[in-house]
DNA sequence: TTTGCTTTGATACGCTGTATCAATATAAAG
DNA sequence: CTTTATATTGATACAGCGTATCAAAGCAAA
């Protein structure tokens, strides 16, 4: 896991590339923070663990980031943001599984949203231009032994 | 429509009631006003439509009526909060469908989200305890003409 | 180097919502 | 109709989170 830190690094700097953007000191450490993280974060928590790194700075590149795809805002319950790295590629949309108590964030399988949403469709005469899913709970580990 | 705004209010304030809060000027004049919109609408913009009212009032009173499941909280595609009255009878747990043109927002029918949520928890084995959907687009009358 | 553009970080600001607190309204009791 | 205890109000300050601004610094290409 820790030795994938590097690559997953690079995959981030490279989607900023792709966009346009360079290869920055500041840019590096911010996505080297990113690629520790085991669990979504919010932008505070990383800025916080990046000492000499200004906050808009942060911001910034966590924008960029869910402006490529590479990283995904997830909504908690409470309402509060966080940030999550998409899973390597999987860039498109997707929902997520959010245990509430490790922080650990799976993206959704075996969920047919698209063909529910179809059906709403029909019945509502809706024309549906997007949606906003997410599920809260805990993961097997938590439910088990709660020793997130 | 109009001419139901009354006991609309009435049901807002009986909700209130329930919780033990009283029946005073300021909360029933927040109360109309949430009565005679026939749109989703923000805490802000509530206000405006309130000279003399305090603002901390009008948040007051919305976290009040959320609680009371009177009122139900809906996110925007950007994040932004809005309220929107439940349909009467209607306090449980609902989804919605927001059309992001004319703010008419309906509550989802056929739509099993609960039963995909099942199939959910059996392929991840994860505990649900919670979800958020809401779905956005645009109405039959904003598709077909937009004269939202 | 020089030049032009991007990025940075300090700071101020904006938006949304909440805490504080003295003044006031309300309900219940006398 | 007072008195009294409690709830409510509204002005204000504050907090959290994110963005705009802007001079200074960094980077890339010439």
């Amino acid at each position: 896991m820790r030795s994938r830190s590097y690559s997953i690094a690079e995959q981030l700097i490279e989607a900023l590339e792709e966009q346009g953007y360079r290869d920055t000191g500041p840019r590096r450490r911010v996505v080297e923070a990113i690629a520790r993280k085991n669990r979504h974060f919010t932008a505070e928590e990383l800025w916080e663990e990046l000492p000499g790194i200004g906050r808009a700075t942060v911001y910034r590149a966590l924008k960029l980031l869910v402006q490529s795809g590479a990283l995904c805002r997830v909504t908690l319950e409470d309402g509060s943001r966080h940030y999550q790295l998409s899973e390597p590629g999987q860039r498109g949309h997707h929902h997520h599984l959010l245990c509430v108590h490790c922080g650990e964030a799976e993206e959704l399988r075996g969920c047919d949203v698209e063909g529910q949403l179809r059906s709403v469709a029909a019945v509502h005469r809706f024309q549906i231009t997007g949606h906003w899913f997410e599920v809260y709970g805990q993961c097997r580990k938590c439910a088990a032994g709660r020793s997130g």
